[in-house]
Order: C-alpha cells, then sequence, then structure tokens
DNA sequence: CTGAAAGCGCTTACAG
DNA sequence: CTGAAAGCGCTTACAG
C-alpha cells in the first residue's frame, strides 16, 4: 500500500541501495540517474519512512525535553514557553525532533524517561529544572546518557553540562539595586530552595544586604497563591519597622504580591517597591509595570539545546557550562526613597 | 553492545519468538518458560527496542501536537499551557508520546507535518488552532490522516472533529452579563477573525447587542501591546458618551487593557468594567482580579487528545464534535452601573 | 505451547 | 558509479 523503497527501485531500474543514495544525495551518483530516480519518487508519491531509517542508523533523531511541575502555578509561569521556544528554534534548525514529558508525580516522569532512554526513543535530554536528589538526573548520570540541564545541577556539576544564570550574582544586583534607591528593609519572597535556582537566589539576597551591612534579613518561602501572598504581606506589614521593598523571583509570584498589595490600598512603588525575575509579556502588563531581572529564557533554551547537540556531535568534546548574564530592566514598580 | 531479543532468546534457551511473546505477556506461554526469560531479561539487563517495534507493528504510538504562533504574544498566553497539559494526562493515560511542532513560520510549520505524516512519526495529529485557509489543514483532510483539533474548523466541520466552547454563546454571555450590570455602551477587543475563535466571539458579542436593542457597537481587533492598548483606550475615551465596559478576548489583552487605564488613573470598575477569557490564574492575579468567561482549557485540551485516540482506535466511528460550557467566573473588574 | 522463517523499510560496507 | 547482500531489532502468521 504504502510506497516503499523497493518500487521506486523497480520502476526506475535500479538497485535500492541506489535509491537509498539518490535519497542521501550521495555524491558518487551520477545527476542522470538522480534524476531519473526523483521522478520516479515524484509519480509514485514516494516518502522515506523515517522509523526504518532511525532503526538502521540507530538514531532517532529526537531529543526529550522533560519539564517537572511540582505546582499547579509553574505550568502559567511564562518563563517555560519562552524557553522552550528556545530549544525548539534550535533543535528545528538542526532537524531534531522534539518528544515532551511533563508531570507532576515525580515516578511517572522518571518511568517516562527510563523507557525513552532503554527504548531508544532519544539521543539526548534536556532537563527544566534542577532539583535536589531528582532520581531522573540520578538515572541519566549513571547510564551515562546525554543530557544538558537548564539550571545548574546540585551535584555531579563536572559531570553534566548545564546553562544558567548566576542566580546568585541575580538577585544580589536586584537586592543592591533597591539599595542604591536607598532602601534598607528589604524583604525576600521565593520558593522552595530543594529548588536550585530558590536556593542560590536567597543565597544572592543575603549576599546583598550583608555587603550593605544590613542587619535585618526577611526570607519568605512559598508556592505561588493568592492566599500566601496575603498572608506573607500581611507579616511584611506588621513589622516595625517595615521593609519598603520586595524582591520576588518570578512574575507571578510578584502578580499575586501586588495583587495583595491592591486589596490593602497600597500604592506601588510610593508605598511599597516590588521587583521581580524573568522579564515575559507579564512584567510589563502589570499594573504597575514590573522591574524585573531579564534572565533571558529563550537565550537559556537556545543555549541549553545548543549544548546538548554540540555534545551529541562530538561526545569527546571538553564539558562546558554556560552562564547567560541576567540584567535589570526598569519600569515603575521601585523610585528613589 | 546493546542486548537484543536474540541475546535473551540464547540464554533462555529458547527462540526469539518466545520472548517476543514473553514481553507481550502472550496468554498462551506457561508461567513457567514466563519467569524463565524474565529473570534472563534482568540479569542481561535487557529493554526492548521501541523503534524496531513500531517499525514492524506499523504504528509509532505517537501524536503530534502542532501550535501556530501567529505572533508573539501568544507565546505567553496561559491559555496553551492549560490545554496543552490537558492533552499530556489524556495521552500519557493513554500510552501515546508526544511530539511537538510549534513555530511562526507558516511553511516551516507545514514542512514538518509534512514530514512527520509521510516519515510515519506519528499516529495521529492536534492542531491546537483554527485558521482560514491554512495550509497544514489542508493537507491533513486530503490525505486524510487523522486528527483532532481544538477549535471549530472553518471548513470540511462534517469530516473533522473538533472540540471547542460555543463561543459564540460565550461572547453572547459575557455581553448579556455586562448589560444585565446596566451597562449600555460595551466595547469590544479582540483578535484577527481569520480566526475563527474571534470570527465567533466577535459575532456573539454583535449577537448579545441585538438581544438588547443596543444599536451602537464598538469592535476593535488588534494584537496584544501595550502600545495597541494605550491606542485603544485612548479611541475608547474619546467617544461621545463614552463606552462604560471592555469585553476583551483573552487575559493578555485584559491585562494589556487594564494597564492604560493605569495609566490613565482610570479606576476598574468604578470608572469602567474590563472582562476577559480562559480564567487561569493571571485573572485571579492581576489587579483588580477579572471577571472572566472560564473556558475550561485543560478540559479542552483533554477531550480533543481523547477524540483523537477514539478515532485511532476505531477508525470508522461515527464523527462527533464535542462543546464544552464555558461559565462565568465574577471578580472585581466589574460592578453594577 | 514453542520454534523457524519471513518481513517491516531502510542503510551501508563490500564488490566489481 | 551501481548492485547484491546483510542487517538494524523486533513481531507474527504458519507449522507442529
Amino acid at each position: 500500500m504504502t510506497v516503499t523503497i523497493k518500487d521506486v527501485a523497480k520502476k526506475a531500474k535500479v538497485a535500492p541501495s541506489t535509491v537509498s543514495r539518490v535519497i542521501a544525495d550521495h555524491p558518487k551518483i551520477t545527476q542522470e540517474t538522480k534524476e531519473k530516480v526523483r521522478k520516479v519518487m515524484q509519480e509514485l508519491g514516494y516518502h522515506p519512512n523515517l522509523l526504518a531509517r532511525k532503526l538502521v542508523t540507530q538514531s532517532s533523531q529526537t531529543i526529550g525535553v522533560i519539564r517537572k511541575m511540582s505546582s499547579k502555578y509553574l505550568l502559567s509561569d511564562p518563563f517555560f514557553p519562552e524557553a522552550l521556544q528556545g530549544i525548539n528554534d534550535l533543535l528545528r534548525a538542526k532537524k531534531y525532533s522534539i518528544l515532551t514529558v511533563n508531570g507532576e508525580a515525580e515516578d511517572e516522569i522518571y518511568q517516562e524517561v527510563v523507557n525513552m532512554v532503554q527504548g531508544k526513543s532519544v539521543d539526548g535530554m534536556i532537563l527544566l529544572y534542577s532539583q535536589y536528589q531528582d532520581p531522573v538526573f540520578d538515572f541519566l548520570v549513571e547510564q551515562d546518557f546525554p543530557f544538558t540541564m537548564l539550571g545548574k545541577p546540585t551535584e555531579h556539576s563536572n559531570k553534566v553540562m548545564y546553562v544558567d544564570n548566576d542566580n546568585v550574582k541575580a538577585a544580589c544586583d536586584m537586592t543592591e539595586y533597591l539599595i542604591q534607591l536607598g532602601h534598607t528593609r528589604i524583604a525576600y519572597i521565593g520558593g522552595d530552595p530543594k529548588f536550585e535556582v530558590h536556593k542560590d537566589r536567597e543565597q544572592g539576597y543575603r549576599q546583598a544586604l550583608i555587603q550593605a551591612n544590613i542587619q535585618t534579613e526577611h526570607i519568605f518561602r512559598q508556592e505561588v497563591s493568592k492566599e500566601n501572598a496575603r498572608n506573607v504581606v500581611q507579616q511584611i506589614m506588621a513589622q516595625q519597622p517595615r521593609p519598603t521593598a520586595i524582591v520576588t523571583t518570578d512574575e507571578l509570584r510578584a502578580m499575586s504580591i501586588l495583587s495583595a498589595l491592591y486589596e490593602q490600598k497600597l500604592r506601588v512603588p510610593d508605598d511599597i517597591a516590588v521587583t521581580a525575575f524573568t522579564n515575559s509579556m507579564l512584567s510589563e502588563l502589570s499594573s504597575p509595570p514590573l522591574t524585573t531581572m531579564d534572565i533571558h529564557p529563550f537565550q537559556l533554551g537556545y543555549e541549553t539545546a545548543k549544548s546538548l547537540v554540540d555534545l551529541l556531535e562530538n561526545p569527546k568534546m571538553m564539558k562546558r557550562n554556560i552562564l547567560v548574564p541576567a540584567t535589570i530592566v526598569t519600569r515603575e514598580s521601585c523610585k528613589k526613597m
């Protein structure tokens, strides 16, 4: 029913191997035969079966992209679509397909990853998160399977290639920016430090305070939700003297805080300053627009994919990690004290 | 190097076909042989090569999910992650893998889709958009390739299965809601009607006005951007008498409008009411929280995937389309006149 | 209940 | 420059 290389060969009166070589545009086939074969391919409506090619070449030309939704809010974080777009663009250019895995349940993800690797469905993997004691990570390291991470690994960092911002520096820079604006009482609202990114940003915040000789730190760790935001805002406002600025680690978190402040009729930036990370469209569209650390999600994704492809093309390459500089974009959510 | 079915067969002293049957848990193999073979599989660390299986069974157990980014802002629209999650969950449960295609350039997407179909890389496809005269759509219909759409097709709607809201009704309901609140001058801000969803929602808006005997319609079609929002708000405010409510068709659009109103120091809902569609976290987190038409993106995605799997399992099934009811969620962005 | 054989649709040394 | 042959790793009638 489907037309195969043999059908083309028969009709063109050549061997199947010749047809195969024409498909690959092999240099040693005469222009004449190529044209003849191509004409027949046209006539018969032939299209190579990729599955068969993959089986014989032992290469799937496919990359698995693993995303872990540790909580519902991560689903909406605009960081991921932008990073995925970067991965997508690079891989498309390099003729790789993308097989996605995303889920909440750790063991579901783990099982899918194992199947993909063992079943030879992918040539490499990209992990979109970095978490302490992650079974997927451990499995890939143990199998010595090619993969790269968007985010700094918590261990084996000499064996694994990753792409990340310098999150310590980024958070430190953001906090320093607020200090320069005259703030001295600055709160920090981030996520669970079992994720490397949150651990680093907390540390950056602390570092800035220390360097500025500020004694009191205000660290809040929470899932993003409206209720949590109300809670934190209440706690912050109850302090004497109260903080005048809030560093948050992403846009949804920042929006939840803006929302809680709005309910309390607190004005941003007049009553309190708020900052975010990521710099997607949300920072620009929120009211007021958010001063944000632009971590360049697209480029992070792009470079993560590029590192993986480089590794696949040259398995013996020296490992290298890439740090994408993060830059502050100032908008109306902060002002000089 | 990699251990195959043959290696297992040899060591277990059975035929390769027997090993294959053990993997498939074939009922006619004795428990005894099964155990023997499984033990050897364990010892050797055998894992079936999925590529080989797919080749011989002529089935990829993979679905292609096509997303088209007609503009940058669509990248950040929280509708998509939620819908994709629904697709993901259903397909995982049914043991299908997901191959994603997304891009801006129409011909790039088209080329990838053709390759996937011709190359037998996928068993079916899901289209996450519906657009007039879309080459991908035409190709799939012409090939009679199994696919379902999230969104109502512009043509061939008898041949194609789709899942959607009743967008005419949803927009009509939303407009009527505002009318019930006492608004009579209501503006509508949506997207290009070449996309079916926007065509329908415009129509629903019109329908509500007609039913309420309101003569003047205010329709704005625009890409989402801060500048466009400023522009539209300016136009709306310049009218005499000016509209007192704005229907927008998604959350990012609504946020851009809130943002422009905020700049103009116009208060929502006191000076003007604003509504949105989708009802992701953004509606809840924006300031003020948005009254939104909940279109249940997760369920839309889930049902779209389910329809496709049903079709694949039973190619002769009667076509059926699914409409997911949309429901208004009221929040603080509207109030009685 | 199990095995021998053919075949899925391709690629790639090896000859000539 | 092209062909015949083997093989990628599986599954599945067909026998027995």
